[in-house]
DNA sequence: CCATTTTCTTGATTTTTGTCAAGTAGCTTG
DNA sequence: CAAGCTACTTGACAAAAATCAAGAAAATGG
């Protein structure tokens, strides 16, 4: 089995013919360090799950980049925005290490519910689970002070420690690398 | 047409024939100021469209109150996460003012997809939109100061303005009233 | 392995925002 | 209408975080 089949059966509970019918409309795909998954203002038309290495999800504010997330293995990765609704995304995902990837395209993608009769049903739950993780970060910005928020994001999210430029992970929280440093040493003491 | 069914034609494209099949499902139901839609730590059994009036989602956080979200005419209001993985919910969703809202049971809301062809075709737009939203939040948080998320969010809800207790729309915006109102006061200058 | 670049840390300072407290305005209700 | 609430504003001050700048550490690439 390969990642995504383990990924796709243990979280979407696919059995073994759903697996083999699924995982055949995706194709391997390696992007180097720097290269770019999607650029902002072009139309998200890839939906791509991570095998190895972080992609970054970032975008471009008067000149200065703002990074959304980092997702790492195991993630599914799309502008969900632009590949539903056809919309250019606003955001540049990049690849912050060498990345191997799987990719589906949105015309595969879209025909997942001719395929797979439970496709709605899991559509909907892993819909559901996104919208929940967005729910819990902005539950972070409103109700944790910066120390918090990087505590928070830590804990879940531990693969990322010491693993991503300070930066990034500074401008996904809401806050300067500067703090971020200051927080860091605060906590050794 | 009720509002209702003319949200479901405008939004959803619903024809009349399905209009009809879904608005039978929901019933109307008022709530006075004060009451409450749902409290946290129960599971969130039903979804509600507002017909008129507001409805605050709120968290307690250590004794404080934590306004997540107030929701206003036309929108769909549940703990998504509770109502989908059958969790308890972390919201207090409580009364602003007196409220004609439209109810679907859980259950029901589970049959849609037996009785409307096309609905898991909407539901999935319908998550998008609700994803979409959150996204865009956690942008305002990520991108923006104190001064600019209150206009953004001003600009996104007018109906909103002046209609609420500024305590409220502070814990949304991740700020304190006192901040609010110095920043309005700049912007009379 | 060394030079260069990038990233991280630290300190000094400024800006922003929060906290506390007092006062004002506006509503509600008897 | 007056009393009592609640919500809002304002000021003084404190705390948190941003900014700027310099130096240290780590990673990168010949």
């Amino acid at each position: 089995m390969t990642d995504l089949e383990q990924y796709l059966h243990s979280y979407f509970t696919f059995d073994q013919t759903d697996l083999v019918k699924v995982s055949a409309l995706f194709r391997r795909k390696t992007l180097n360090k720097g290269d770019y998954f999607l650029k902002a203002g072009k139309q998200c038309n890839q939906m791509c799950f991570i095998q190895s290495g972080m992609l970054r999800v970032y975008a471009d504010v008067d000149g200065k980049e703002v990074t959304q997330w980092i997702s790492t293995k195991g993630y599914f990765v799309a502008d969900l925005s632009s590949l539903l609704f056809q919309t250019p995304s606003r955001w540049n995902m990049q690849a912050l290490t060498n990345l191997e990837i799987f990719v589906i395209e949105r015309a595969e993608y879209n025909r997942l519910g001719e395929i797979i009769s439970k496709w709605p049903e899991t559509e909907k739950l892993f819909l559901a689970h996104c919208f929940t993780m967005m729910e819990d970060r902005i539950f972070s910005f409103i109700s944790m002070t910066a120390e918090e928020r990087y505590q928070f994001f830590f804990e879940k999210n531990r693969e990322l420690f010491n693993q991503v430029p300070l930066q990034y992970i500074a401008s996904m929280l809401g806050m300067t690398p500067e703090t971020i440093s200051r927080i860091r040493r605060k906590q050794l003491q």
